[in-house]
Parts: C-alpha cells; sequence; structure tokens
DNA sequence: TATAGTACTTTCCTAAAGGAAAGTGAAGTA
DNA sequence: TACTTCACTTTCCTTTAGGAAAGTACTATA
C-alpha cells in the first residue's frame, strides 16, 4: 500500500491572510490608515503625525491606498491650493484588523518590558 | 494670540502597531504560524504547506520566529535525525491577529472579484 | 519683483527581502 | 562503498523598501 505523505492543508487561511498583507504590507500603510482616520487630511499634517516618515515614502503610499479604494484625494481650489486626504468608508472594514495589531503590539511590549 | 498648529494625536494607536508590525512583518511570518499551528511540525512539511516558499527563506523565518519566543526547535534523536517545530503558548495570543488577518482577506477577494 | 505656503518630486544611495540552484553533513542501510 | 533521508546552508543575483537632502510648481500677496 502507497503510504501517502500528509501535510496538514492550511491554505484556506494562508491564501486569505496573504491577500490582506498584500495590501497592508510594510511599515507604513496602516500608520496611515490611522492617521487619516483621526482627521489628519493634509499631507504635512500626516507627515508629521506619523514619526519618521519622508514625503517621499509618504506620498508613493497615499498613491498606494488610493488604488486600493481605501482613501481618496481631494483637490480644494483656493488658495493655496489644498489638498485633502479622506478615508474611504471601505476602509471601515479594517478596523476590528487595527485593533487587533494595537492590541497584540501592547500586550507584547507589557510581556517584553516586564522580564 | 499665537494660531497653534493641530493635527490629531493617534501616537497611542501608531505606536503599539508598529511594535506588532515589527515582529510579524512581512510576506512569510503569519503563514508559517499557521502553518505550524494547524500541525505541521517538519521542515519539509511547512516547506510544502506554504506555496512559493524557499527553504533559505524558511530557515531564516524560523530562527526569527524562535527569536521572538513564538515557536520552539525540537531535536529528535532518532534516525534520521529529526527537528520538530511547535508553537509556543505565546502565539497563541496571535489568534485574533490572524482570524482578522483572514476575514478581511476573505471580504476584500469578494469585493475585488465581483465587480 | 520677491516672498510665502502647500504639496509634493527628484536624485542618489544603502539595506533588507526574496528567489534559483546547487551543495553540505551526519548517520543509518543495502 | 554507494545511496538515502532530512534539514538545512551557500552563493549569486535581482527587486523592493526606505532614507536624506534638495529642488520644483503653482498662485496669491506685499
Amino acid at each position: 500500500m502507497a503510504q501517502k505523505k500528509i501535510h496538514c492543508d492550511c491554505l484556506d487561511t494562508i491564501k486569505p491572510v496573504r491577500d490582506t498583507l498584500d495590501v497592508i504590507n510594510g511599515k507604513w500603510k496602516v500608520p496611515i490608515i490611522i492617521s487619516v482616520g483621526v482627521g489628519n487630511d493634509r499631507f504635512t499634517d500626516i507627515q508629521e503625525s506619523i514619526p519618521g516618515i519622508s514625503p517621499k515614502v509618504l506620498a508613493k503610499e497615499l498613491k498606494d491606498l488610493e488604488q486600493h479604494k481605501l482613501l481618496r484625494r481631494i483637490i480644494i481650489d483656493e488658495y493655496p491650493v489644498k489638498i485633502s486626504y479622506q478615508l474611504e468608508e471601505y476602509a471601515d472594514t479594517l478596523t476590528p484588523l487595527i485593533y487587533a495589531l494595537k492590541d497584540w503590539g501592547i500586550n507584547h511590549r507589557k510581556k517584553v518590558t516586564e522580564k
């Protein structure tokens, strides 16, 4: 009787997790969503609210997030010209994920420092 | 009266999120945790359960996860020598996060394909 | 004409991540 | 002695992410 190699199948979980990671990947996207979510809507305000982010990186990540329909860029035609960034409604679906990331981070820091 | 620049403060959320991302960062760590979690405990089984991962990358990520106390490496001294990878209890704390990643991915795929 | 404000862009560079393919070492088995 | 299995390691290379510093474009106002 042929022995069949069994390794547990977990693609049902891995595949959607990968889909998510493809969207919110990297150091900056979730922080940007958080920042815009609490009300920072201007380029420079977003930049100042996220320590360490450079304008180059911010501009690139904002474009990515726009393409993924997580936020939109609104041109306000006054003097001086302003741009407002707003979360799309779809970004609200990320709320549970963001809380999970936050909660785990808080707990992890507690664990690491209490030694 | 001096105008003070107000930009909404969101560091309380951004900081722990960053701590989390520092640990589970990248394409592979969460998939590996999932795979080991469902019972794949041998190097080659883990490798086969995660499409596209190379042995070099798997070895490196396993070391990282060990350092972060998320899994342990157990040497089984038989012939041929086997290594068993097991999740630490601490890895269980990631469960809510993994579900959040999975659920969002499922929903996102639905959204993207139904157009 | 010069200046100020806003929102970027450009250039240059380093570091980290990732991929392909082949190789290694240890030990038991034929 | 050669072969097999398992768990990696090594080498080489390409791609992506990220950072620092300076520059640009537009327009209104002084």
